[in-house]
DNA sequence: GTCTATCATATCTTTTTTGTATGATAAATG
DNA sequence: CATTTATCATACAAAAAAGATATGATAGAC
């Protein structure tokens, strides 16, 4: 069976008369009387009851012919559907975002381009920086918004927004109770530490505490930012992570920290030499055109 | 366009190999890469890129490949169906299902009919409730269930259950501590909301709003449920989707919404004017005894 | 650098579809 | 009731489409 078939055979059930049907198909009758009797051949089943002058449909030739419709109009918008996709008017934009302040700034974006792309569709992934940059890599993704640095050679990037590695700590830890708004490092290199566990934050942290020449006391690595929390929360330790106020419980309090920039950077990156679909294309630029307007 | 291409389209893009998919086919290679090329002309779209020594689908050809599947299911069932039209004792029957409470209510009416029609097979097709209604309309499928609303002029309906909208948010959100079960609108309005991206509930939630006068922050329209408890979970807000208790885990919970009656309904629908195959008619009044006997 | 796997192109062959001619049937017409 | 007309079916030729064979181009693999 064929969709031509189908299409024969719409028109004559229609017209119930193969030599009308003909000539609305702009082919002789002969052919097209030789068409439904194959697809009767193939269905095993009368698909018309030749009654003295004029056609009749049978029961199963009234389900085909409803069927058949559905089948053709399926067929035409599929058709009409990828000539959208290929135009950048529909289709799915996966984007992975790392926690902290990415999923917040990667709504706003959604929600402006959504009302210009009304089709297009979101699929959000979540990791942290190195499981995205990762999966960018294998090209599971092509955009997304990570936290600084990353591969220069693998990524195109625009800085998206910026953020305070700040020291989370219950609000009953003895370092809460001063009435400084930020924590010094020598405090800091007294107490056990929960810290993320990406390589190059655990360098920097490191770092920090090199250039005072004391040794900090990590006591947890900690790939989830909210369990991180929770940690600090009961008192284990005290978490540096990224401030991302809108976490923050009753309970818990952040300081800056201080002496250091501890500025961590947003990035919005998508693959370098890697062919984008063109709604990826038109996102890009969509978040190209809000971050300069700011 | 024709069945016969679609059936080798959906071949190369399993197999990725233009030379393996002609030995599945058994025709040779060059014809294939010929009527790809031809399809590809038709549609005015590259469907793969071809890339070193590797095939890759475009984001047209996935698209392509998951409607191809769909017409081809479409045919196939259509021709079943006419070759046991008078029998109604076996065959096929599709039922789409949205998330949520549905997959659990159909359950019940699948085992219970099976014994009845041993030789009827189901076929489930998952989706939220705007692509099935897409689906019944194109007549992919004839039955489903969905949540309200839905078109009246398309569909005919049984109201089979019902189910709160509750509001999910992570355990250390600010409005997650309080002593109260619910949360009131008030509450709601000044926090970013993620909500369901039909149409429908859009407007629904704006209206309980602005019977407060006030207006939603709506940060972003998810399609996928669970998606959607994802970034509730981030804290990047407040996710409002149907509760549908198994999905909840540990670090997120859910709370009523005060003050407006949140319920939504969940529909048995089936398309209306058109005939349907005499299983599918049995499984309708199998449902309507079911719900009726309750 | 040669070999191998893979897809593309050119050309010929086969199959399918379409067209033409014609026959069969039965209702309409005089 | 014979003739005309409308209609579908069958037979066979022509055209178009699909498929096969041979071969070329390209880029990894060896």
């Amino acid at each position: 069976m064929e969709l031509r078939t189908l299409k024969y055979f719409i028109v004559i059930a229609e017209e119930l008369n193969i030599t009308k049907a003909s000539k609305i198909l702009m082919i002789q009758q002969p052919p097209l009387s030789n068409q439904i009797k194959n697809l009767e051949d193939e269905l095993k089943t009368k698909l018309f009851i030749r009654g003295k002058r004029q056609l009749k449909l049978t029961e199963e030739g009234k389900y085909l012919y409803q069927k058949a419709k559905d089948i053709l109009r399926l067929v035409d918008e599929t058709k009409s559907e990828i000539h959208n996709m290929s135009l950048g008017l529909k289709g799915v934009i996966s984007i992975g975002l790392v926690e902290g302040m990415a999923p917040d700034i990667a709504a706003n974006w959604i929600s402006s381009f959504m009302i210009k792309y009304p089709l297009v569709k979101f699929r959000v992934i979540d990791g942290n920086s190195d499981d995205l940059i990762e999966k960018m890599r294998s090209g599971l993704i092509s955009l997304a918004v990570i936290t600084a640095p990353y591969d220069q050679i693998l990524l195109n990037s625009i800085k998206v927004g910026e953020e305070k590695m700040v020291a989370f700590l219950n609000k009953s830890h003895h370092l809460a109770d001063n009435k400084k708004d930020f924590i010094t490092l020598d405090e800091l290199a007294n107490e056990p530490l929960i810290i993320p566990s990406r390589k190059t934050h655990i360098d920097t942290i490191k770092k920090w505490f090199k250039k005072n020449r004391k040794e900090p006391n990590i006591v947890c690595e900690m790939d989830n930012y909210l369990d991180a929390i929770a940690l600090a929360n009961r008192n284990v330790g005290v978490s540096i992570f990224p401030k991302t106020e809108y976490v923050l419980n009753s309970s818990i309090i952040s300081k800056d920290i201080g002496e250091i920039n501890a500025n961590i950077e947003y990035l919005f990156v998508w693959r370098k030499g890697h062919q984008l679909s063109i709604i990826e294309d038109n996102f890009i630029d969509h978040i190209k055109a809000v971050v300069n307007h700011k």
